[in-house]
This record gives C-alpha cells, sequence and structure tokens, in this order.
DNA sequence: CCGTATCCATTCCGATACTG
DNA sequence: CAGTATCGGAATGGATACGG
C-alpha cells in the first residue's frame, strides 16, 4: 500500500481525502464505537447506553448528540407509541464490517492465552469466520497487495 | 446482536470481556491507527510518520512507544544494515481487515456527494470490493443476524 | 426515566526548544 | 535524523446535583 497523492483541506489530521482519516475523524474516540457496538446489541434508551457502557452521563449526552449530528444514529419513536429512542440509522448500521474486524482482532490479539471472552455466532449459531479482504475473484488482499490510488 | 452475559475485570470499560472494547483499548486513540496505516503504506521512519501524520513529536514517540509495547510494531534493523527502523508486527498486519472496512466506511459515509478521496485498488488496479461479514457458506450477515455468545 | 449543569482531575495535544 | 523535555491550553472524563 503506497500513496500516490494528497489534496489539502482543513481537518485536525493531515491528508483529508484519506478516508480513513475522516471515519476516524467521527467515529475515532474512545466511545463512539462502543456506542455503536450497543446499538447493534439492542440498546435503545439513554439508561440502556449508559448502563452497559459506564460512561458518564454528561459525556454519553454529548456522544450521542454528535453520533446524531453525523446521523449514524435517530431518535425514533418507540413502537410503545410515547417515547423517543435511539436507533442506528443506515449510515449507522453500515459500520457492522467494522465492528466485526475490530471484534475479530481483538479476540486474537488481545486476550492472554486461556482468557475467556464472547464470541460472535451467526443466525445458527455458528462462529462467524474471520473477515478476509479480498478481491473481485475472491483473491485475498493483504496491504502488500493493495495500494491507495487519489482519484483526480 | 444480543450479550448473553458478561464477566468483571479491570479496564477503563465496563465489559472486558468484550473483544471489541479490548481492541479500543489497544488502539481505540486518535493516532495509533494512522500510524498503522501509514506503517502498512510505507512509513519506516519516525520522520515518516511525522511529516505523513502532522502528529506532534512528542506524541508521536509516545504512541510509537506505546504500539511497539503491545507488539503491534516493533524496531528492526534497516536492510542498509546501520539504523533501526519500525515495522509492523505480524499483529500489526492483522488490522488490514480494520483499517479497509474503516475506510470503505468512509468512502461512503464521510465524503460529501462528488468530494474527491483515494480509493483502495489491488495489484491489478482494479477497486477492492466492499468487505461484507458472511457466515462459513458464505451467506452475508447483519447485526440483526448475528449475536454474541460469551463462552464458559 | 431523560437528560442538563457544574466542578474538578486527568489526559491529550501542539509548539517549541534542546540533545546526541 | 531521532528523539526528549517542558509548557500551556483544550478536550475528556467521573461524580454529583438538579430539573422536566
Amino acid at each position: 500500500m503506497a500513496v500516490d497523492d494528497v489534496a489539502g483541506r482543513d481537518l485536525p489530521w493531515t491528508d483529508p481525502s484519506c478516508p480513513v482519516a475522516r471515519a476516524l475523524d467521527v467515529i475515532g474516540d474512545r466511545w463512539s464505537l462502543l456506542i455503536v457496538r450497543d446499538a447493534m446489541d439492542g440498546a435503545r434508551s439513554f439508561t440502556d447506553f449508559q448502563q452497559r457502557t459506564g460512561i458518564a452521563r454528561n459525556i454519553l449526552a454529548d456522544r450521542l448528540r454528535k453520533l446524531t449530528a453525523q446521523r449514524l444514529i435517530a431518535q425514533v419513536e418507540a413502537p410503545s407509541g410515547k417515547r423517543r429512542v435511539y436507533a442506528l440509522t443506515e449510515t449507522g448500521k453500515d459500520l457492522f464490517p467494522v465492528i466485526v474486524t475490530l471484534r475479530q482482532w481483538g479476540e486474537r490479539h488481545a486476550f492472554e492465552q486461556g482468557e475467556t471472552h464472547s464470541v460472535l455466532v451467526d443466525d445458527q449459531g455458528a462462529v462467524v469466520p474471520p473477515i478476509v479482504p479480498a478481491a473481485a475473484d475472491g483473491r485475498p488482499l493483504t496491504s502488500d497487495t493493495t495500494s491507495v490510488r487519489r482519484l483526480v
């Protein structure tokens, strides 16, 4: 992977044309992805998120505001009718592959030998196999066989 | 996706048995993933990283130290023989799928219509298709068709 | 139950100056 | 080139108290 070129614009980062930097600018803090994870997990109310993450209430309010502003989550009418709950938008749901790859990396490298952890299973109870980036023909790709091309 | 159970241990987060939280504990800050990205991109020297990321020197030194301590990168002898350069370990290289999914999400959701950005291409110049989590039989999975199971 | 408001501590970060 | 040392400001975080 090598970069051909880079444009210039004003973000906290260099290289604003890099989608990785842009993505991290949205969810690259300590809590956002955990909030998204819990939303995928069924968390819907303020208290749901607060209890699952253990985050301070003021910070949680701030993150929910920001994630809402960025349209990763939205407040929608609950089925019950009167309460408003948080739900992932399509943009938020599209983070699923990110959560999964992060989880799989964590499973493999962030636990000691023999230390127990949760695993992701599909609707038939089978463990979800590791995700590998692949070319259109299915050939597995690594950072050595890919590169970054700047579009004109 | 729903969590069956959770153990207790001492991290800044709740739910230390969640690999997502563990992974974020290692690379969930503002710079680490960008450093990994640049390493995949060919960055090898202190100055390489400093210039590509624009990060302050003291912070960069700190991050390189931490990433080295966590064994995502290592200092190795340069082919030239005398200088030591930073290189990704296998653990670090295994973050490739994370970088790719993050990139693909960013490409799709973190740019305005018509705004230009770089793309990831394989060794034949073809754009790398979006990664989708899938079951062993190839069936695509979403957060609605997966769940988190805690191992005993 | 859903937040907001405040206070305080800690961390993070950038800029700069300096050393081997 | 590869860091280290220091400083000050900003962001982040936890705890708690309060109001709709």
